[in-house]
RNA sequence: GGGCCUGUGGCGGAAUGGUAGACGCUGCAGACUUAAAAUCUGUUGUCCGUAUGGACGUGCCGGUUCGAGCCCGGCCAGGCCCA
């Protein structure tokens, strides 16, 4: 009779053992080497989703392993409390963001504690409580001290529906990244941080970047965006003025036959006002989009100024342009068109007829169509003068050089990188301790009044920002002379919050940091960081740029040693699910479509037919949901990870299926039963049968495998090897007392490897097979290679590359010895009947391949 | 337009250049049951064959190799990032 395994009570059960006992408690007083596995926090929306179920099972999975490996673990977990949503919130429920922030917090971490994650609870937070934000204030003083923090007034992209400005990260295709709603131009007085002064850091540290995804490398040094190229002044024939240009293509300089100026240049003006068509010209190039990809897929169109520059080196004389597709924020905002080795260049001249003059020929003559289109790839200067015959990077750095002698222009650098503007007209987020003076300007709030909490009394009645619509908060007296002023009423970006929490983590409590700076050199040396961190591809460039780049803005003001937060970096893919519509083609939850007896699916209460559709991400406006809490309900915390975990490498997208959870389930009721009904006993490991050995050798040959697949994040492959040694020792059947230990070895190891994965039904287990300590203490499972190894092993022939027999040798079996046996097998002979021996191939323990003809 | 990634049964996916399809899901057959569910056993790439067996098979075309899903070159399709 096998027991029923009662799941929820049982996990239950020993949750509370855990907490109860401060299991997953960790300082950094042990003689153990650290290890910090951290995933990327929560934002408080209300309901953990299938998202967050990935992330934090593949978290815990890395924590519970690293800690049976003898790792002194810290995995801390918090809330990425401030954002949009709560005021939304607030506009619709009239509920205050901080109680709707907080209830959210509560359900989420109970929902979150029901996964059984193995996190130090202990050091949480949430990054709204001014216990946490009074740091970032002061930071933000010691950043303006230093010049990493500034205020100018500049152009920002303006959300017309939310009302608060966007950085460039958050425009997506010309649009706000949260609403979709076309970006306006607005000039305000911003704050920024100087991630530019720290783009090359930034830049050349990726390299020693080696945990991280390659993908997410490339795409911040695509973000950064470095280019080294020319800079030089032409002299504008008939006026007294020159126009500054940049170029990183210096070498094409002969291939030159038009200015362009970006249409908001100072210098378009000059030259063009008052012409005709000119207004005209210009009302068009606001009317398009201002993102550079919108521009590019724009038709190029200019503007004639009617002036003519002159060419520094072949002296001739070519017109100035005022040109839709070129930049103002990059570079001078003034390049020459090169419509040989440009596309866009070359679209312009076709279209204004310009000279198209080929100054790079490629190799083969046959690449180069510059009737068609311009030609981009490698090649040998021409009709260049002094540079013909040179290569392209000989003929940039020999015109930099020359321009450099002249005093035109000089080589330089640049970055597609932008300042971060962190200033937002929002309510909820953290205040920014200045004030304004009018006879002293802007004032830093004196360290004693710090911090600045945000007013509990606001209001959301209005538009705009409720803390600038407060009637008495933002009126204060200035610092300096005394003399009334006003508060500063913007608040961070919430990307501010989450930049430097990994650090936070390690001393929660403090109150004169933001941490202590030897816990934070225990947890993140110098020479490392979060040792894994976990998190969407989404965050690529945006959080986990910021994060670099705060972490070295903290460095340099002293408050870490820290050159680098994140040392490993895993991505995980998205969760997706089927969709399914109605017969009016509305949207319907999974829950709410059934198949029927004929094998349709339909609506679980009208019986109407229900159509499916792709398999995507998961999406509330698309109803493809799932509601983990459910899920863990029906089915139990180990059922939702071990599904998780099974089908899908955790960096591609998995997709949620009720057969893939009920399958999890199944195996956990099968092995609780199995394992359960075993009469365990200790045997004896001095006289062991051949079945025995086979036995274990499976199970260090698991051990070795399974380990080396969570090392490497093949989670899927760690449960397909364990599925295969459950069904291995299920079916061993024990006859002496020698199977006795290698089942009793079997079975203890494969509740020790599967606690990482399924830590409930490891702990009960664990205990009914009479073990007296949780698992939390108990080592990992090491592996003998010499078990491992067999002294036979099967082999397959092949004959000119195609199997035709398999053969059994002895592992140490020689070339000599291995044709022998392979020559008398039966279908090898009948294969070479009338044929002649070429050559004999045998790999040992791999592969014999005979070659006839 | 450029860069990166991916392409394997009905499905998710395994496979240090060495027996392709591990493991799971689904399906099918059987056992148990009055019956169903659950559970258990077997089976499940395609084609030919009663069978022993054989042929074909990792998006397409070519190359390297004794041997290619894997390496190289060129296409095609999908995805992501940058334009």
């Amino acid at each position: 009779m096998s027991e029923r395994y009662n799941i929820k009570a049982t996990e239950a059960k020993w949750r509370k053992i855990w907490a109860d006992n401060d299991s997953f408690a960790v300082s950094e007083n042990s003689d153990k080497p650290k290890y910090y596995v951290l995933e990327m926090f929560p934002y408080p929306s209300g309901r953990v989703h299938v998202g967050h179920v990935r992330n934090y099972t593949l978290g815990d999975v890395v924590a519970r392993y690293k800690n049976a490996q003898g790792f002194n673990v810290m995995h801390p977990m918090g809330w990425d409390a401030f954002g949009l949503p709560a005021e939304n919130a607030a506009i619709e429920r009239g509920e205050h963001p901080a109680k709707w922030t907080h209830e959210n917090i509560a359900s989420m971490r109970e929902q979150l504690k029901a996964m059984g994650l193995s996190i130090d609870w202990s050091r949480e937070f949430a990054t709204c409580d001014p216990e946490y934000y009074a740091h970032e204030q002061r930071m933000f003083l010691k950043f303006l001290e230093r010049g990493i923090a500034y205020r100018k007034e500049s152009v920002v992209n303006w959300d017309p529906i939310d009302n608060t400005v966007l950085a460039n990260e958050q425009v997506i295709d010309g649009c706000g990244w949260r609403t979709g709603a076309p970006v306006e131009r607005r000039k305000l007085n911003q704050w920024f941080l100087k991630i530019t002064d720290y783009a090359e850091e930034l830049l050349s540290s990726l390299d020693r970047l080696d945990k991280w995804p390659e993908k997410v490398r490339t795409m911040q040094s695509n973000w950064i965006g470095k280019s080294v190229g020319l800079q030089f002044k032409w002299d504008i024939i008939g006026s007294d003025g020159q126009v500054e240009v940049y170029t990183t293509r210096p070498d094409t300089l002969f291939g030159a036959s038009f200015i362009a100026l970006a249409p908001d240049h100072p210098m378009a003006k000059t030259l063009a006002d008052g012409k005709d068509g000119y207004d005209e010209f210009i009302a068009s190039c606001q009317a398009q989009g201002t993102s550079e990809a919108a521009i590019e897929q724009a038709e190029k169109i200019g503007f004639d100024t009617g002036f003519k520059a002159t060419h520094p080196l072949l002296g001739h004389e070519i017109p100035i342009y005022i040109a839709n597709f070129i930049l103002m924020d990059y570079g001078t905002g003034a390049v020459f068109g090169v419509p040989a080795h440009d596309q866009r260049d070359f679209e312009f001249a076709t279209k204004y007829d310009l000279p198209i003059m080929p100054v790079v020929i490629p190799d083969n003559k046959d690449d180069l169509n510059i009737d068609k289109q311009a030609y981009l790839g490698d090649g040998v200067l021409a009709n260049s003068q002094f540079l013909d015959g040179m290569s392209i990077k000989d003929a940039k750095a020999a015109v930099i050089s020359k321009c450099e002698e002249s005093g035109t222009g000089f080589g330089t650098t640049q970055y597609r990188l932008r300042d971060w503007g962190i200033s937002r007209q929002r309510y909820w987020g953290c205040p920014i301790p200045i004030i304004y003076c009018e006879d002293c300007g802007a004032v830093p709030v004196p360290e004693e009044q710090l911090p600045i909490t945000l007013p509990k009394d606001v209001s959301f009645d209005k538009a705009g920002n409720p803390l600038d619509n407060h009637p008495t908060w933002k009126n204060v007296s200035c610092p300096t002379c005394g003399k009334a002023a006003r508060r500063e009423t913007d608040t961070f970006d919430t990307f501010f919050e989450s930049s430097w929490y990994q650090f936070r983590y390690c001393d929660p409590k403090n109150e004169n940091l933001p941490v202590d700076k030897d816990k934070a050199a225990y947890w993140l040396p110098k020479d490392g960081g979060v040792d894994q961190y976990i998190g969407g591809v989404e965050h690529a460039v945006l959080h986990l740029l910021y994060a670099r780049f705060f972490t070295k803005a903290m460095r340099d003001c002293g408050f870490v040693e820290s050159n680098e937060p994140f040392s490993g970096l895993f991505t995980q893919g998205m969760v997706t699910h089927e969709t399914y519509k109605d017969e009016n083609g509305k949207w319907i939850f999974p829950t709410d479509a059934i198949k029927n007896e004929a094998g349709d699916w339909v609506h679980i209460e009208t019986g109407a037919s229900v159509t499916i559709g792709a398999i995507i991400k998961m999406s509330k406006s698309k109803k493809n949901v799932i509601d983990p809490e459910e899920i863990m309900d029906k089915y139990g915390a180990d059922a939702a990870r071990l599904f998780i975990l099974s089908d899908s490498p955790p960096e591609r997208d998995l997709e949620w299926t009720e057969s893939g959870i009920e399958g999890a389930w199944r195996f956990i009721n099968k092995a609780y039963a199995a394992i359960t009904a075993l009469d365990l006993q200790k045997g004896d490991e001095s006289n062991l049968s051949d079945n025995a050995k086979h036995m274990r050798r499976l199970t260090h040959k698991t051990i070795k495998g399974v380990s080396a697949a969570i090392e490497d994040f093949a989670m899927n492959k760690a449960v397909a090897l364990l599925r295969e040694f459950y069904n291995g020792f299920t079916s061993f059947k024990p006859v002496d007392d020698g199977d006795q230990f290698a089942l009793s070895e079997a079975v203890n190891v494969f509740i020790i490897m599967i606690n990482p994965i399924m830590p409930h039904l490891a702990e009960e287990l664990w205990a009914n097979i009479g073990h007296k300590n949780s698992l939390i203490n108990e080592p990992w499972a090491s592996y003998d290679e010499s078990l491992i190894v067999s002294d036979s092993v099967t082999i397959a022939v092949q004959i000119n590359g195609k199997v035709r027999a398999t053969i059994t040798l002895p592992t140490n079996a020689d070339q000599k010895m291995a044709q022998e046996i392979a020559l008398a097998e039966e279908k090898v002979q009948k294969a070479m009947e009338g044929k002649n021996l070429r050559k004999f191939i045998y790999v040992p323990k791999r592969i014999v391949n005979i070659v006839i003809g």
